[in-house]
RNA sequence: CGGGAUGUGGCGCAGUUUGGUAGCGCGUCCGCUUUGGGAGCGGAAGGUCCUCGGUUCAAAUCCGGGCAUCCCGACCA
């Protein structure tokens, strides 16, 4: 049966929405897809709970492609299980929280590593049933701070998560790699552009993971990438070339300044130019970062053009634990001048000096002079000072040479789509999760686990396929495939039906525009909503002619109506 | 969690400065006309002005508390 608008739940806006700022957000609201039912809390239209479920649909024919199950946890979770794992305390306020009647305490699921780790450990019992993959599509719940963006960014999004479950290594390679195909897969026949980034594992522990990015100026999530070879990261993740070795340059021995007033970068160029004939810039400073480690203070070096990510760095330093070092810190410590920190002396204290690539060894500096309102110039590494350990702790730049091959990086915004990690026994450990092996003894399984974001898959294929005039969805997610408008009076509407059932018969999915409604409001609103093919049956309706346009090119023609669907099919080809 | 803004029929907004009958456009319903690019005329329905309290003869408007929503940042698979 074709849809006919007329008899359907299909309201679109002749204005945007006041509180829809990004393109996918603005356009699912005004054509009628979704609709907005508290912050990030959204009621999902029958035309977007189509969109939705094709998408769905992809993911769960490219799983099964891989051999995925399907099965579905509830939402509901007993808090004890994300206890068990230490992921309550690390959730912490994203969590939604549930107490039932009796008082026992619940959480909505945020992910479900818990519930699939504890169903293996109860079922599987034998090498023999592994490898496995699992995979749900099911609602998660993540209490945001702020939520964003409509469905790109939701409080409650549709996801779908899997786990892979094998014996070693080897395998668990393997389950990656399909997992990695499939996404690649759903990805192409979504129509979406993307790239596959290196990722850090952030709070689901873990060696190896790699992003699915869906490049859009909406997208969250910054990663850079090489015009020239194929390297490309999280700007959380990336490496950075190491920067030529400086040459041994003969430098004056250091010599100390007086500074005052100037204990930023930027204060300290500034008093060069004023009171010091200039000649430097950011980049020639060093910047002293003081951070607590485990309580006890450690010097952080970067070019004074660069920030230290303490994300990063707390990464690289895990499991001790990184505080920056506050001013009650430094007042414990008065060897520590802040402000006026350099790198001079440190091994002196105890206190561990720890430094960027970019701080080579034999580079000279200017610095603090670890005084009050001084600062030294012709600071060497290496002869005035030692650097303890060489950490990867700067945010890339644009321009930043590629760590492969030497070319200028890029840096692009852009949505996170999926995330797949290779989990290792982190889970297997905490559940205690074995099976026996052909030789009777246990073996710890190890775990992948991989998400992709079935929700904001749609926004992130409306980001990239839209235009001013509304959405242009690819064949394989659009709601429909054939949108047939009836203008006139004259019996349009009965013979678009008509034509709309042979289209049906033949396998696509078609909407039929049967309202009584002027031809411009029709008309703006097929092109809102963006079904791929637009049928306008007309005024040559009576003589058997119809237009057909493309949404996407706005190319048109008209044909007689038995050739649509030919028309129409050898283009999806 | 910091900063900014907003809250008035379904949607978009004016009205708040200077307190005094709640308005406009779109949408919706009825009738007639109209049908290839958001039609015309006539009629109609629809509002606790976010909420609670205060000031006042009188509050959408002034004052205070609260709530909600959006944007920037922090956070965040």
């Amino acid at each position: 049966m074709v849809t006919r608008m007329s008899a359907t739940l299909h309201r679109t806006l002749r204005e945007d929405p006041a509180d829809a700022d990004v393109p996918s957000h603005r356009l699912l609201i005004r054509a009628g897809y979704v609709r907005r039912a508290a912050a990030g809390v959204y009621t999902w239209l029958p035309l977007g709970l189509r969109v939705l479920a094709n998408v769905s649909r992809v993911v769960r024919e490219e799983m099964d492609r891989i051999g995925g199950q399907e099965v579905l946890f509830s939402a509901l979770v007993p808090r004890e299980h994300y206890q068990a794992t230490g992921r309550l305390a690390e959730y912490g306020d994203l969590l939604f929280s549930v107490r039932d009647r009796r008082g026992v305490d619940f959480v909505l699921g945020p992910t479900h590593e818990e519930m699939f780790s504890l169903l293996v450990a109860a079922e599987v019992s034998s090498y023999r049933e592994l490898p496995l993959i699992l995979y749900q599509v099911q609602h998660k719940y993540r209490d945001e701070a702020r939520p964003r963006s409509g469905v790109l960014r939701g409080r409650e999004f549709l996801m779908k998560d899997s786990y892979s479950f094998d014996l070693d290594d080897a395998g668990l390679a393997s389950s990656y790699r399909a997992h990695r195909d499939a996404y690649r897969r759903i990805c192409d026949r979504l129509g979406l552009e993307y790239r596959i980034v290196r990722a850090q594992s952030g709070a689901m522990g873990g060696s190896h993971s790699e992003e699915f990015l869906a490049p859009s100026p909406s997208g969250e999530d910054t990663f850079v990438w090489c015009p020239e070879c194929d390297y490309a990261a999280n700007t959380e993740a990336a490496t950075i070339a190491p920067p030529a070795t400086a040459d041994p340059v003969r430098v004056d021995p250091a010599e100390t300044l007086h500074t005052p007033g100037a204990p930023g970068i930027g204060d300290l160029v500034r008093y060069f130019d004023a009171h010091l004939g200039g000649g430097i810039g950011a980049r020639d400073i060093l910047k002293c970062v003081v951070f607590g480690v485990d309580g006890a203070p450690v010097v952080v070096l970067v070019p004074g053009d660069r920030e230290v990510d303490t994300d990063r760095l707390a990464a690289a330093l895990a499991p001790a634990k990184v505080t920056v070092f506050g001013p009650e810190d430094f007042a414990a410590r008065p060897d520590l001048v802040r402000g006026y920190v350099g790198p001079q002396g440190m091994a002196g204290r105890g206190v561990p000096v720890y430094a960027d690539q970019r701080v080579a060894s034999g580079s000279a500096w200017v610095t603090g002079a670890n005084r009050y309102e001084h600062h030294a110039r012709g600071v060497v590494a290496g002869r005035d000072f030692d650097v303890d350990r060489v950490l990867d702790v700067v945010r890339p730049q644009p321009d930043e040479p590629c760590p492969t091959c030497g070319a200028a990086l890029r840096v692009d915004r852009a949505i996170e789509v999926g995330h797949i990690f290779q989990l290792g026994r982190k889970y297997a450990d905490v559940f205690g999760l074995d099976v026996l092996g052909p030789d009777g003894r246990p073996v710890r399984v190890t775990m992948g686990c991989y998400g992709i974001g079935v929700s904001r898959l749609v926004a992130a294929v409306a980001e990239q396929s839209h235009d001013e005039r509304g959405l242009a969805w690819p064949e394989e997610v659009a709601p429909y495939h054939v949108h047939l408008v009836a203008l006139g009076r004259a019996g349009q509407a009965a013979q678009a039906v008509a034509l709309g059932e042979r289209l049906e018969a033949a396998g696509l999915r078609v909407l039929v525009d049967d309202r009584i409604a002027s031809p411009g409001v029709k008309l703006t609103d097929a092109e809102l909503i963006g079904v791929p093919h637009i049928v306008v049956v007309g005024r040559r309706a009576a003589e058997g002619v119809v237009e057909v346009r493309d949404r996407r090119s706005g190319t048109a023609r008209e044909l007689p109506a038995d050739k649509v669907l030919a028309a129409i099919t050898r283009k999806q080809d």
